[in-house]
DNA sequence: GATGAATGAGCCTTCATTCAT
DNA sequence: AATGAATGAAGGCTCATTCAT
């Protein structure tokens, strides 16, 4: 497995890309662009990345390793299946508030991408937060909490189904709303439609 | 308003950029390319479009106007709400899986853009398809049918979900399915999670 | 020797090119606009001229053949050198503050292109009015009005003289003198200096 | 103020845009061409000037600053209005034979570039050489050497004068005659008219 | 004759990448 | 290690010219 980020240049290289990445896309983005908002010069960038797409890639798992840190953190010594799940969804949530570049990058382009290249981006880290999220429900099942469907893609949904509402809060953001209350919020209605489907009729007074 | 598409040549042109862009992507694209997908010359493009990006917004318009049209006469003659949404989440998908390079520009590409240039893209279209599925719930919810939190944003998360699982299926498409199996398959997941959160309980007796 | 202007079209095809070419420079009109300038179709210029750059040289011809049209009527009856080479700069003057469009395609363009192609552009007219002045310049000094020194090059200073006056006008046009007053303005100059330096000193007392 | 020219890369971009500017002309020379003639790569060029407009108005500054320079030396000292009239006509001349391609530039595209853009170029230094000439002719009428017509313009007529006998020189160039040669001849030959027309009649004993 | 859609060579410019310092 | 000047391939677009109608 590749390294993800070793020291503060390239910290600094991953979020100016990042940051520039995120607000004007990947091909509207120059290494020049990226020299100047990490304050290097172009040639260094390629002392750390053999090319812009390797780039990309670092920074694909730079992020998907910071949120699946934030996620575990999160979830430790919570054990029911639906407050995991709502740990999962509510810190991937925040993150995504927190970080909005790392989150379109992440949720949004990442899935894009891997339509153009088929071959599996080095992406462990993603996958492993789609994982853990896949297990969540298939826990809460086992232990007769939700009643989920077969099929195995439904965390997809679910994940979908946050990130669609993320990206119109961060494209149009209420001024006044702190993350956590906007995290509430979208929570709230993730409550009301999808978790209260997939509970089984008498779990449904549960709150997170 | 302007136009959608008019003659074979326009037609031609915009399968040919549908096609590429949804691959490759809008900037990987080159001009000539297109020119080459479509069977004409370079410049003969810039007889119909003005350049790169009108191409891409009439692209835009086109394949919501297509999308638009197949939804439309699916509904008619449908009176309550819980199979006016059936139908319509059940057609959105069916078009997009026979139509992957137009679900790609149009439900994952075009939410994208949005960010990048704020201004509002000509797209009454689309913005009219997202209009629709609101004014269901909103429907479904007068007539006592939903229990639907107060949020217009659910919307978004609903066609969110099934944008996200679509797009599984098309990266990885089991070949043995036809579009129309692969549409109840993921259908019988959006009810028994999302539909079934949001009918009222006396409600849960289904229709398709 | 090629024709000049045969019919209307070619005379509107002319002046429009004319137009054109003086305002923004013959590289910088396309076909196109000098088709729509001249109320033609693209197609129809091609059915009277080779290419654009035949147009380019019936332009010279047909501004240069109106030129000396112009200047040969005004010479008529003429009979001393001095009032003939009066009249020869005041008419070429006064022809170009009225045609400034022609003066800049005969006396600047033309002049520069000649250098980028020393083949002789057919140019028989241009040469014709040049050759007039010359001759007019060599009767005076055989009539002893003159004394002018032998070069006979004399004449395109003394053409390039007015020239670079007139363009200053063309410029900055004052909007509120005539044609002819500006005539008499600049040619007043042109007395006071080089035409006073050319006369013998018995005959520096005479007028146009 | 803008930089002229800094260094060889420099030079030689302008040395070899003018020599293609001049001989070519502005549109029909290529920045590929260019970077040709210079020894460059083409987005080499884009180092130092930000496109090709910015190349040409450098080349304006470059040449005319070139001229400048040297008239001042050659000024240098003269005291009389009729030998500053004599060495910046003289000098004038002799630049331009020696640097056909900055004359073609300077005298000739430049003006006409003016009514293209009325916008003033950055040209001081063109517009330091008018200014110059004006002056001398100006100290002169002043100190009751020259009896000059009050037009102001007339420094424009004298500059075009030589303009267009040089002009055909180097058109046609008489192959054994030395610039020096042929800027005596040319220069005779104002003396004869211009200067002479200009002189009071007292002053008609003359020095070169 | 008249039209204007169609063509594709060629233009200016950008930018990922290299490499001498 | 760090720099940024240098490179040249490739991109979007224009436009003189042709030709089917």
């Amino acid at each position: 497995m590749k390294k993800i980020a070793v020291n503060d240049k390239e910290i600094a290289l991953l979020e100016a890309a990042g940051r520039l990445f995120a607000r004007r896309g990947y091909s509207e983005t120059s290494m020049r662009d990226i020299a100047q908002e990490s304050g290097m010069a172009v040639g260094s960038i390629y002392l750390h990345y053999r090319n812009k797409e390797s780039l990309l890639s670092a920074l694909y798992r730079y992020g998907s390793s910071l949120l699946l840190a934030r996620i575990t953190t999160r979830l430790e010594g919570k054990k029911d299946a639906l407050s995991r799940l709502a740990a999962y969804i509510q810190e991937s949530i925040l993150f995504s508030l927190e970080n909005p570049d790392f989150f379109l990058i992440l949720f949004v382009d990442f899935r894009r991408r891997e339509l153009e290249r088929p071959e599996p981006l080095v992406f462990s880290s993603f996958r492993h937060y789609v994982e853990l999220g896949r297990q969540i429900l298939r826990e809460g099942t086992e232990k007769g909490l939700f009643s989920i469907p077969k099929h195995s893609d439904l965390i997809l949904g679910i994940i979908s189904f946050w990130v669609g509402v993320v990206l119109i809060k961060i494209l149009k953001p209420s001024p006044e709303a702190s993350p956590e209350e906007t995290v509430q919020e979208i929570f709230a209605m993730i409550e009301a439609s999808l978790i209260k489907g997939l509970l089984k009729p008498q779990n449904s007074r549960r709150k997170s």
